[in-house]
DNA sequence: TACTTTTGGTTAATCGATTAAGCAAATATA
DNA sequence: TATATTTGCTTAATCGATTAACCAAAAGTA
């Protein structure tokens, strides 16, 4: 009924001992008596006594926290990751802070600072589609905290990252749509500037080459990969003089608005136009038809990240450097193609 | 090129003052002089001084960080609450720190531990589904920590609830399908010992009473609300003597397995059986045909949620009582009713 | 007996930021 | 000139947990 936090003093006052003898004694220390850590750790429990992990942070330099960035907990893709990771951590006595960048460099940077602030262990991040300045993440390393990119990475950077094989993803979405007798594939692609996206629009070209298919300029797009853009761009595409047979999306969300606007067109999916999408959300299966996509391996890449965090934990200096650990993606075919 | 975190001591060094002056000077408090001032904010900047919130938080007692405990992040509802509770506290200070107990009572005993380890200076909590036993949720406010609950609450907690009111929602749902002349109308619900099912299922009842509707004991069902239970109710309801021409389902993700099962079956929706979720989910907007649903303001839940902790932030005695705020929630008819 | 070792603690310093209290020098006031 | 006030800092204590260093008493050993 106290309404107050217990600490050490409280203890140490009822049994008429130091604070360093509680402390000890609950740590089990030899020279602490085996009566003295009885009496302790009874009156720790009547007082339900939690440590101040601020005061132990402090002084051990070890906040425990790991500051995880994303730019959005709603994807599930997203979600899943983060749930990965906070398994793994909290089985490892860490606890996880989440933020959202909802896509805005301006809140990355706010965020970036506040995890910086709060003293965090370690940051985990996927960037924004608008970052391309990088000094805010290189403050991350200037203050020797550990720094872990999936997703959406840089090289330049110099970091650890965890990712899928965005270029031979596009590969296997191309072969499948050939193999389905396509000739004409547009790409609803991200903006070339992020890593992923450019490296989804390499292959997607390559693809093309491989087959012998022409390269139309009006077949690629770079866009936020939002519903909207997707929507925007099928219309596009359906303007064009030669519409294609089929569309590679290079988000599910971006999938999910073309299969949109062909509904509304009464267009035939996948009869007149395939699509495919990538992410794997979970609405991919919910719609009519259901949407072929790319598996990201989400909850691999979470574990993977977590893990590579805690190599780093225990030691004091942190040097990193480039290290890419690159996960096979799954192509998924459902309805839609 | 340090690759150390700078403290105040740094900054008092290079100008061989002390570090209360320093301390002082980046406050602008008056006793210190224009130029030291100036001085002192150039060193600090030069090597980019971050104040250690560790340091503040141990001696302040306020550790500026919220802990948020939703049953899941992915749900977008939560999600959603979570972006903008996350947005009112950012403004003013405090970082969140966010927990999912995946509807685990285990997990949520475990995730309030830490909360309370880490010191945080309030919770925010959706509660699983499992919990029944209240006492570590009695554990939060024994600490004095102020506790905000929101969506899955308790009125025996005797503290801050927000959320809408599910008993009126029933009310609306079931009137809207009398209206579009169905007579038997069954209810795919939660667990009744979740206040806001328990609603839910109150509100059903006497909304079919109201209407002069039989209550068949086969209609109603309790389950954990997932696709899978949807799917496993929506079989049972076929499988009747009496099948129902409406079904009203207390989750999208239930009313979303009912859907996949009707569309199985062939049975056509809505005119056969017509389909009511609950929550707005995006998901209810992208299947064929859309679902009729309840929104559920989650953006000014998360809000209010936020605000209602604001309220005792700055108070150093925490007194709480039942203090519900309830919002009206919306009926959106689509293609599926 | 005289010394060493072990036992079971205590004292005090530390982590970094903050702030009450104090104090010397400069300035103002009577 | 003598006293009061203001300026501009410094000193030291604090938050709570941890730990190196220390010490007295008990137990062991030669």
């Amino acid at each position: 009924m106290s309404n107050k936090k217990t600490t050490l003093k409280d203890i140490a006052g009822k049994l008429n001992i130091s604070t360093a003898a509680v402390s000890k004694a609950l740590r089990n220390d030899s020279r602490i008596s085996k009566k003295t850590k009885e009496a302790v750790k009874k009156i720790a429990k009547d007082l339900d006594y939690q440590p101040n992990n601020l005061a132990s942070a402090l002084r051990s330099g070890k906040s425990n926290l790991v500051g995880v960035m994303v730019p959005s907990t709603s994807s599930s893709y997203f979600s899943s990751v983060l749930q990965n990771i906070e398994e793994v951590l909290n089985s490892k006595g860490y606890n996880v802070i989440v933020t959202q960048s909802n896509e805005s460099y301006t809140k990355e940077c706010n965020n970036i600072d506040t995890l910086l602030f709060t003293q965090v262990d370690g940051i985990i991040a996927s960037m924004a589609n608008e970052t391309i300045d990088l000094n805010y993440f290189e403050k991350i390393k200037s203050k020797g905290i550990p720094l872990i990119l999936f997703d959406r990475g840089e090289n330049n950077l110099n970091v650890d990252y965890i990712g899928i094989n965005d270029y031979d993803s596009s590969h296997m979405i191309v072969n499948h749509l050939v193999q389905e007798g396509r000739k004409n594939i547009a790409h609803i692609g991200g903006f070339k500037h992020t890593r992923i996206f450019n490296n989804r629009i390499r292959g997607y070209i390559d693809a093309l080459q491989k087959h012998k298919l022409t390269l139309f300029d009006d077949y690629v797009s770079e866009s936020n990969l939002t519903i909207e853009d997707g929507r925007a761009q099928m219309k596009k595409l359906l303007a064009l003089k030669n519409p294609p047979d089929a569309v590679y999306a290079a988000s599910d969300y971006a999938a999910l608005g073309a299969l949109q606007v062909l509904k509304e067109e009464k267009i035939a999916v996948p009869k007149t136009i395939a699509l495919v999408g990538f992410g794997n959300e979970p609405f991919t299966t919910m719609v009519t038809p259901t949407i072929t996509t790319i598996d990201q391996h989400s909850a691999e890449i979470g574990k993977i990240a977590a893990q590579t965090f805690l190599e780093y934990a225990d030691q004091k200096t942190t040097t990193q450097q480039l290290n890419k650990k690159i996960l096979e993606a799954k192509l998924i075919v459902r309805e839609s193609s």
